[in-house]
This record gives C-alpha cells, structure tokens and sequence, in this order.
DNA sequence: CTACCCGTGCGACATTGTCGACCGCCCTTC
DNA sequence: GAAGGGCGGTCGACAATGTCGCACGGGTAG
C-alpha cells in the first residue's frame, strides 16, 4: 500500500483534535499538539475554513468544527443502506418492548450509534446518533465483538475502561463472554456502562453473512430485567428484528 | 490569501461529490468527474478512506462516505454555542406553540438546521437536523437574507427555484419582503416551499447584534394561519424565543 | 473466448506543500 | 506609559511531496 497523503492525513487530525477538545483552539495550539510548524498548521486550517469544514471564531481567532461537518454526517446517514432498511423495524421494535432503540455499527475501536429510537411515551430524550459507545460494555459492543475478529484483536491494544463495578475489564472474561454470545446468538449488558441500565443486543449480516451491525434495545435494568436475568421475551424481540434487518439487507439490491 | 492546499480542496470535493449523488461511485466516475487523473483521485480516496472519510464497498469497489463524518457532524453540534443555549428555549416554544421548532444557521446557500423540536403528541416525524433548507422560501432563511448582506448578494448569482406557485423568485420582490421583515421584525412563509405548510421565523442575534441564526415554527397552515395571515399569538410567541436566545447568547460566555 | 472496463501499483517529474523566520497586533505587566 | 510576550498571519526558498500516465490483473458482458 503506497503512503497516504501527507497533508490530509494532517487535515484529518486536526479535525478529530478539534473534535476531541471541548472548547475551540488556537492556532499555536493546534500547531504544537500535532507537532507542526505554524506555518503548516495554519495553511492547512485556511483551506478547511474555506472549504467549510472548520470555522473561525472572528473574535478570538480560535478553530471549531464547521458545519459542512453536520450537513457530510447527514448524507452519510442518507445513503447507508443498513440504517434505511432498519428503520422501520427499528419502530416495530421500539413498540413491541416499549424500550428505546439503538442501531450501531462498528468504527475505530467503538461503536456508531447510526440510528436511535426514543422509547415510547417517554420523557424527553436526546438523540444519541453520531456518539460512540465502548465496545466492552454494552451489548451492542459485546455482539459486534463476538463476531468481529478485526475489533476483538484491536481490543488487546489499550486498557479497558470500568464504567461500574460489573463491568467487564479481563480479556479472558471478554473471549468467555464473546463464546456465550456466539453459542446463544445474542448478548446482554446488565449495568456494564450505566448503572441502573441494561441492554440486550442481536447481530445483524449481510448476504454473505458478515456482521455488518447490531440491534439492541435499552432501558431500566427493572423494566428489562427479572430475577437478575434479562426477560426471554425481550431476547425474542431483540432477535426477531436483527433476523428481520438481516433478512432484509439479503434480499433486495439494485 | 495565499493559495489554498490542492489536495485538501480536492479531497473536499471528493466528499461533496460522494455526498451529492444518491448511490456509491467507482473510481472512475469520480476521476472523470473532477478531471483527475485516476492515480490522484485513487491515492486521495485511499487516505481518506483510511482516515473513515470515505468507506468502500469490498464487494464492487465503489465509494461512498464514511462514519467518521457523522461522528465530527455530532462533535460539531457539541461544541455548537448557539444550539447549546436554544435548546432549552426552543422546548418552550414548542410547547407554547404546539408546533414543530427548528433553528437554523447560514450555510453555504442555504439554511443548515442544527436542531429540531418535533412537534409534540404529534405522529412520527424525520429529524431533520443536518439538512439544508433554502434561503428564498421558507421563514428561517428570509430571516437570515434580510439580516445578512452577504447571504443577500450570493442569491442573485443563481437562479431561483420556485417550488410552489407562491414561491418568490423575482429578487426585488424578494429585497421588498426583506425590507418588510426588518421592519416588523419577523418573516413568515406562507405554503412557499410546500404545500399545506407554513412557518413564522426571527432573528437570533449575538452580544454584538451580529445574526447568527434564526428560529422558527413550521405546521400546517390551517393551524398557523388565520383567515390568510399567520396568527399573531404564534409571531409573538417566536419573536419572544428569538429575544431569549439573543439574550442568552449575549450574557454568559465560559 | 475475447474485449472492455474497472480498481490498483509503480516510477519519473516538477509542482506543491512544508518549514522557519519575520511582521503587526493585542493584552498583560511592570 | 512603555516594554514584553503571546497570538494569528505572512513570506520565500528548498526539497519533499503529490501528481501524472501507463501498465497489470481480475471481473464481467457480449
């Protein structure tokens, strides 16, 4: 594989550095995070500003994401074939639980939260599309983990992070856990990531049956849970919609 | 200005032209489109595609856009100060006015709406965050046009589309209605870009009176209107929006 | 089976981005 | 009020870098 390009490759972290700091950020400090001349950094966020990918606080001088960002992130979600054909079982799942529903791919060493169902009659809830969620403690992350290889080795990179006290931080409990998923064919999360929350998750393949996504619904760990033990009928749901996306994606084609 | 980064800008058009066209493209029908020689355009997709930019289709090798760009789009709306501070007010008005909310931000030649209130006890409805509405016709961007002379000389360099019968395509009816909104203080649109919809808009200004976005409530017009006008109950409750969101951007500051 | 088209790798060339020093400004500090 | 330091922005020389055209291999369609 022949080298990338320098200069986009630069591009790109200075947008996901700005992207990674709350607040905006000068040109100096761009500059000497990324260990780049002034010079280089600055040229570099001319042309994003121009092209609409960053912008520039008048006052202060300061960089921030710009909003072609939101407008490209939209027409992502626009032609992505797995979120189109999950929609409306995303709804019909949504109902039959009466939880909330999220839809999440694999990106980097996280989870893509590419569609969100609030869950009926409920309060006020903020859209999550677009977030990462970890891969090791959710039930989304744990099913793509189990039938991803790719994402299981890139796992072993960095030290796990423990949300609560139940989550999953051993490598040996996560490859234990991944086989009981892939014996059961699907995977739970009870109070990994939030307390007082539980998930239950479903895979979703192509025709080729390649994992290309999960399915999972979310709510209080009393609404999802008995006895400690999430509620079979639940899983069925859960299940029954990853079949049905499943399904879906193999059928048609243009 | 000196001279931009050839390959960034390249890049950049790459991914409009990925975020165009509804389906994935090949190589080729980008290189052709762009006038890029194909080892150019294949070394740039390359990088973005390594940086999740752009994803390709293992199967046919065609391109289409990445996931990391929903993911800057959502850090985008993050760090976004104005959403940030609206967000609060726009509930108010949608509840005050039992209709659906947007805001909106100037974007290129159009109207980026950064967030979206569904309407409430209201069936399913698309967010819409992310997409573009047009400047001419709808309540946000004659907003913007009247407050913002740079938004107002960009429209003439292209046509107008009219996408109702009372759509506004003439630019000195539209310097007119502009000169009418700065006037009272707020725009509507009346059935201007679809059918059976109408919408009332304000100004969002910052501590400077500088517009930095507008506010609006859109529904049916059997709803907003009254005897062919827009109620005045409605404008009230907007324009009363639009000053909390000025003031709040004009006092607290980090 | 052949002919075409596509995505990909390679290497020479010179265009292009990079680097470091310099400028002017604003805010702070003494 | 003057001096200092930090900021964003600019300029020009150098060579590293991206660009270009071509050739390869696999897939598909006719």
């Amino acid at each position: 594989m022949p080298g990338p390009i320098q200069s986009l490759s630069r591009a790109a972290a200075i947008l996901r550095l700005l992207a990674g700091g709350e607040r905006r950020l000068g040109l100096s400090e761009v500059a000497t995070s990324l260990d780049l001349a002034k010079g280089t950094a600055h040229g570099i966020l001319r042309t994003l500003q121009q092209e609409g990918f960053v912008e520039q606080d008048p006052e202060t001088g300061k960089y921030q994401l710009g909003a072609e960002l939101l407008r490209l992130g939209q027409s992502y979600l626009d032609v992505h074939e797995l979120r189109a054909r999950a929609l409306v079982w995303a709804d019909d799942l949504a109902r039959a639980s009466g939880e909330t529903v999220y839809l999440g791919v694999l990106h980097q060493r996280g989870v893509l939260i590419v569609h969100h169902v609030f869950r009926p009659d409920d309060t006020r809830q903020v859209l999550e599309v677009g977030s990462m969620h970890p891969l090791h403690s959710t039930a989304l992350g744990k099913v793509l983990l189990a039938y991803d290889p790719v994402a299981r080795g890139e796992l072993g990179e960095g030290p796990l992070e423990a949300h609560t006290p139940r989550t999953l931080t051993d490598l040996g409990d996560i490859d234990a856990e991944c086989a009981l998923i892939r014996e059961r064919g699907w995977a739970d999360a009870i109070e990994e990531t939030w307390e007082g929350v539980a998930s239950i998750g479903a895979l979703i393949q192509d025709r080729r049956r390649n994992p290309v996504g999960a399915v999972c619904i979310s709510g209080a760990v009393e609404r999802v849970c008995e006895d400690g033990f999430v509620r079979p009928q639940l899983v069925a749901s859960v299940r029954s919609a990853a079949r049905a996306i499943s399904r879906d994606l193999g059928a048609g084609r243009f």
